[in-house]
DNA sequence: CACACGAAGGGAAACGGTTCCACATTCGCT
DNA sequence: AGCGAATGTGGAACCGTTTCCCTTCGTGTG
């Protein structure tokens, strides 16, 4: 394989010029490294990114931890990260994090202690102490993406006012007996993603003075279409105390519960409205109102943020994000209206 | 940063003894293995992925490329690969290929031209030659599940026969005029996966002698829930040549088409029958009937195989799988039924 | 009892780049 | 004209491993 020695002779100029017309900033003559492409193209020379890593200590390479690659909103976001990471000249190491476990365990202790990213985006997982130590003690920038846990970075939606905002969505059309199909998980880690929905659901209800005894119950499910499916049955076949509106953590849950809905001869919004979240590229298909956020574009940030990151790498951050939340916009369509 | 070198001092051995004991084979006492290793883990020791794979060669890196990882299939697949890489060591770089353009050519010119890594699996993607000739340059190990083009080892359900099934399935029930939902790409590219499947429709419709004038039309749409829902209001709209069976190429595809027969209120499956491809995780919810196949076992399967061709390496290959077609089986639920 | 052989471990040379430092020009400016 | 800065280039050290080759023992064998 022709290393950049042969390329240096070739051209006939030294490894070090070679370097630098490659590569490298300092002073090299237009001439010089006219040449030494050529002599480079020539050969076929092709440089290794390890012999390049092991001297400058950077990869340009960066992991992404993601507890599931097939729900359209980790999917998605993967795509935009992937997408930006790319044209920005960077691989991108995936981490497909299962619950905890050895596995998961594993991939902090031993992939990503390695030496072999340059940063690490989380994006919707939890850490733990253990964790967020185990990624402190490499000095690499972690930035996430929903979740919770310490990070250098952190971007969010913020996922108590959507709650809070699709559940006064309902309110306002008049609905009290309002159910909430949670994510599971929404109760025991009230910082989570799924808890903050479920809190901002509580807020809204409260302070809309709706007594206790009115509310519907709180669900929790599996975050998904099957999950949704299943729970909304469990939801609604209980003729006594059906709710006559729903929230839904998810727009794949929600278009589970327009399913379940179908199957019961429940109408839709006629006798039960519906409402979720995502922004899911079937939601208007469904004609599901909901509360959108862009994964995409979220992923695509999360990446800016990181190059940021790396720029500074030490200097004073000026955090560059910190602060405002996420965009989400409510998208009202068909399957919410006022109780009969 | 500690590096081996400290490992070795403080366990009182050489370098190379300290690499012995900590990776590589050779000679070496139990008892000074013990020594290093307990150095190592008191200092903290971690080595550098870099370093290794600069002398050796080897990365322990698999590239990934995959046009989607938001379809079910894709995501599917995706996962099984990771977790089979992880637990055999593994890293994964994902490379989210999009359609022909100067992304796509960057990605094989530049990111997959760099030793970075030790294989590549290709997951549903028809290389064009200029593709395979530039992996080719490169002597790794390329794997191909589906789709076409020269590689290693191909893992492929036979899409021809899967066609086939789905059609002979419809024409048992006693359907003549039965319609096709293709994906994009089915006409032009026969070899592709899509393609496969519209020939296998074909060549069913030819066995059973069904008379050209009365066969129903073949479109081709997005392969997505959205792709086949306006691709069945397309197919369902005109009313002189309604179909009363369909064969959709992809399950998602196949739910879009139930949703548009209730849609325009035909009923499913009294006046149409619909069967898809893939065991799609909503399947079941839809009552769909489906030639399932199995995609997390596939990407499990082409791990077993990028292994096996990394231990030969240049060994004559016994050609690993060659032959086999990837299981499939039929499972009928009630979106199909014989015509009124 | 000599000898070969296997086990154990050390020294040093890679691997393929980048970068520090030194040196030689050329240039702009006073 | 003199001098410092800017520009262009080469030599050599270095990044952190693995591995080749050599030395030193101890031991079973003829």
């Amino acid at each position: 394989m022709a290393a950049i020695g042969d390329v240096a002779r070739l051209a006939g100029v030294s490894k070090a010029t070679a370097s630098r017309a490659l590569s490298g900033g300092g002073y090299v003559a237009d001439d010089t490294r006219r040449r030494v492409e050529a002599a480079a193209k020539e050969i076929g020379y092709i440089a290794s990114p390890d012999a390049a890593s092991l001297v400058t200590g950077r990869t340009k390479n960066v992991g992404v931890i993601i507890p599931f690659v097939n729900r359209w909103f980790f999917g998605e976001v993967l795509e935009g990260i992937e997408r930006a990471l790319l044209s920005a000249g960077y691989d991108l190491t995936l981490y497909n994090l299962s619950e905890p476990g050895p596995d998961r365990a594993r991939v902090f202790d031993f992939f990503l202690a390695r030496k072999r990213v340059d940063a690490v985006i989380a994006v919707g997982v939890d850490l733990d102490d253990h964790e967020v130590a185990a990624l402190e003690k490499r000095e690499k920038p972690l930035v996430a993406l929903g979740g919770s846990g310490g990070a250098d970075a952190r971007l969010s939606v913020d996922d108590r006012a959507v709650g809070q905002l699709a559940t006064e969505h309902l309110l306002h059309l008049g609905h009290t007996r309002i159910a909430h199909l949670a994510g599971v998980g929404a109760g025991d880690l009230p910082l989570s993603v799924q808890g903050q929905r479920r809190q901002g659901f509580l807020d809204a209800l409260s302070t809309a003075g709706i007594p206790p005894e009115d509310r519907a119950v709180i669900l929790e499910a599996d975050v998904s279409l099957p999950g949704g499916y299943t729970g909304a049955l469990q939801l609604l076949g209980h003729p006594a105390a059906r709710p006559t509106a729903l929230f839904a953590a998810s727009d794949e849950m929600a278009i589970g519960a327009i399913r379940a809905a179908e199957k019961l001869g429940i109408d839709v919004p006629g006798d039960l409205s519906i409402i979720g979240v995502d922004g899911h590229e079937y939601a208007e298909m469904f004609e599901l109102t909901t509360i959108e956020q862009y994964p995409g574009e979220q992923g695509r940030l999360a990446v800016d943020v990181v190059m940021a990151l790396l720029l500074d790498e030490g200097a004073a951050d000026p955090l560059p994000d910190s602060g405002a939340p996420l965009p989400t916009r409510l998208v009202v369509r068909a399957t919410t209206s006022a109780p009969r």
